[in-house]
RNA sequence: UGGGGAGUCGCCAAGUGGUAAGGCAACGGGUUUUGAUCCCGUCAUUCGUAGGUUCGAUCCCUACCUCCUCAGCCA
């Protein structure tokens, strides 16, 4: 893009206005903090580019930390594809990658440090016991007989759960807080578990892991973040944040603030759906062009710039937001129109024999209409041609302006042309066009007459074979899960993808993965980063359509 | 019916006491050998509702309505 708009005002922008104005801090500091428990998608984005996005503006710094604290869910694989991700996004975190694993020991010591002054205690009730006595919205909860447990016992417990004494799930160390507040958060909630599981980063090193809430306000503490920004749900978690925060031995004190997540029209995001997805078979994995992930979205063609233009256009607000795909779309063709060489493929075609060749000739054309630097190529002519089927009607609509029988149109780069007959099978079913082409048309206008049609062609003989994937939404309602009565896999829309086996131009022969182009009237193709092969199999995904104001 | 949030154009989203930015979409018109792009124009007397304060309110006050969110030893 070589507009460089001006950032959207923000809430989170008036607020580091602020504290640089005020002098509260010099710089700021925030972090991109996702858990390595599944593939990245647009929400995700969205974090990315506000996290990023901030620090780049503000000469700031952004680390990128991983939540890991949960090993049961998380992967090695997640955790490398996040950092894929992030960097083809188009960000680069401050330094080395920080993960929550890294402040393990720091972790346990200022547990201690809460179980010395009072304010931990370890608890054996079951998890069925617990929450019978957390009690319920409207109803305060009950102190846990073990609440009262002197220190020096706590300690004792706390470094036999260490030790792998107890079983899993045996215990808990619970924040000592408040059993009546009205916020759930606070009701001594537990901060670490007893659970052996082999952590990706510290092996069997460790039999009990903290828990969110208590890990990540320290994890930012110790890191130095000024702005910690995450969604809309942790709000109430804010008073638990700065909770650990007050009672612990660190003069940091990141604050934290939440913005509304991301609903994008006619797709999911929640990981957990998405991986729903995947192991149901609904896609073809993480990484499949109908998924809302990063590397679904990059596989499809999507573009970093298009991506982080939609973020940039869309905002970041505290108000429920449902974005319009068309946001999305936009931002996409916008970034493509731009850069996209332009060239010719026919996804369905329909067979066309210029009666009157003889004598025609070629002309160059221009890979991009508005950048001559983009160059030029040949276009391929010949008797026989192939047409996109749609650009053929024998009784055409209002408002056409097509090919028909009698009429003229304008190929794309070469002759006007009149369909003289139209050849049926035995079915009725056009499968040939007996055309002639004007021979003064070549590169002017045919005199006393407007030839207001141009339609795409290929030539027979120069073509090339070429599989197309022809993507489409992949649910059919707006919000596949907004009804959670219903599973969202009955929304799926079963035309979401559509294999077809088209021609393309043979400049594209070479073309190496992800490679992107404008195939002229259809919309924007990208070469596949898995199956296309250069030089042999050709495979483009649809990215998107152009816009179409023609309606069918 | 407890706590925490949110309600400004079809979809996003600024503005937060001085009389409603912008983007996307849509709709007109122009250019065009892509029904694309590009260009020009139109698109909220109104800011969830009802009262109140004020010379003046989307912005302050009161009440109400609607939606989201919290009872994992997930994040």
């Amino acid at each position: 893009m070589n507009s460089t708009p001006v950032a959207a005002s923000n809430f989170i922008r008036t607020i580091i206005d602020g504290d640089l104005a005020s002098g509260k801090h010099a710089s700021i500091v925030t972090r991109f903090p996702p858990e390595p428990n599944g593939y990245l998608h647009v929400g995700h984005a969205k974090s990315i580019c506000l996290n990023f996005g901030l620090a780049q503006d503000y000469q700031g710094k952004c680390n990128l930390r991983f939540d890991d604290t949960n090993p049961e869910k998380e992967s090695e694989e997640y955790a490398l594809s996040i950092q894929e991700d992030v960097r083809w996004l188009g960000f680069a975190w401050e330094g080395s990658v920080h993960w929550a694993s890294d402040y393990f020991d720091d972790l346990y010591n200022f547990a201690v440090e809460l179980i010395n002054k009072g304010l931990a205690y370890v608890d054996d009730l079951s998890p069925e016991q617990m929450r019978e006595y957390r009690g319920t919205l409207t109803q305060a909860g009950r102190n846990s007989p073990n609440r009262d447990r002197a220190p020096a016992d706590n300690l004792d417990l706390f470094a036999r759960m260490k030790a792998g004494e107890f079983a899993d799930g045996a215990m808990v160390l619970r924040a000592r807080i408040d059993m009546a507040s009205p916020n759930m958060n606070m009701r001594d909630p537990a901060i670490y578990r007893i659970r052996r599981a082999h952590h990706i980063r510290t092996g069997d090193q460790w039999c009990i892991y903290p828990m969110y809430d208590y890990t990540h306000c320290i994890s930012d503490a110790l890191e130095g973040i000024t702005h910690s920004i995450c969604t809309l749900e942790f709000e109430d978690h804010r008073p638990l944040y700065d909770w650990v925060l007050d009672n612990l031995s660190i003069t940091c004190h990141p604050r934290q603030y939440e913005f509304s997540r991301l609903e994008l029209q006619y797709t999911i995001t929640s990981k957990r759906k998405l991986l729903n997805l995947v192991n149901e078979n609904k896609v073809l994995g993480w990484d499949d062009p109908r998924m809302p992930t990063i590397s679904g979205m990059r596989r499809r063609g999507y573009t970093p710039e298009g991506i982080r233009e939609f973020c940039r256009r869309i905002g970041v607000s505290k108000s429920t937001n449902n974005v319009d795909m068309a946001i999305m779309e936009g931002a996409i063709r916008e970034d493509l129109e731009a850069r996209a060489p332009r060239v010719v493929a026919v996804i369905n075609p329909l067979k066309v024999i210029i009666t009157n060749y003889e004598g025609a000739t070629e002309r160059e054309a221009d890979f991009h209409p508005q950048h001559p630097e983009f160059g030029k190529r040949r276009v391929a002519l010949s008797s026989t041609l192939v047409i996109e089927a749609d650009d053929f009607a024998e009784v055409p609509p209002a408002g056409w302006k097509r090919l028909t029988l009698g009429g003229e149109v304008r190929l794309r780069h070469s002759y006007v042309m009149r369909c003289d007959e139209v050849i049926k099978d035995a079915d009725g079913k056009v499968i040939e066009l007996r055309c002639s082409i004007d021979h003064a048309t070549l590169g002017k206008n045919p005199e006393g007459r407007k030839v207001k049609g141009v339609i795409h062609f290929l030539s027979c003989q120069h073509a090339l074979p070429a599989e197309i994937r022809l993507y489409d939404r992949l649910f059919t309602v707006s919000e596949p899960d907004a009804d959670k009565d219903v599973n969202f896999f009955d929304y799926l829309n079963p035309e979401s993808l559509t294999v077809v086996q088209g021609f393309v131009e043979a400049v594209v022969q070479d073309a190496a993965t992800e490679t992107r182009y404008q195939f002229e009237r259809l919309g924007y193709f990208c070469t596949d980063r898995r199956d296309h092969q250069p030089g042999g199999k050709l495979v483009f995904n649809r990215t998107v359509t152009l816009k179409d104001s023609w309606i069918k």
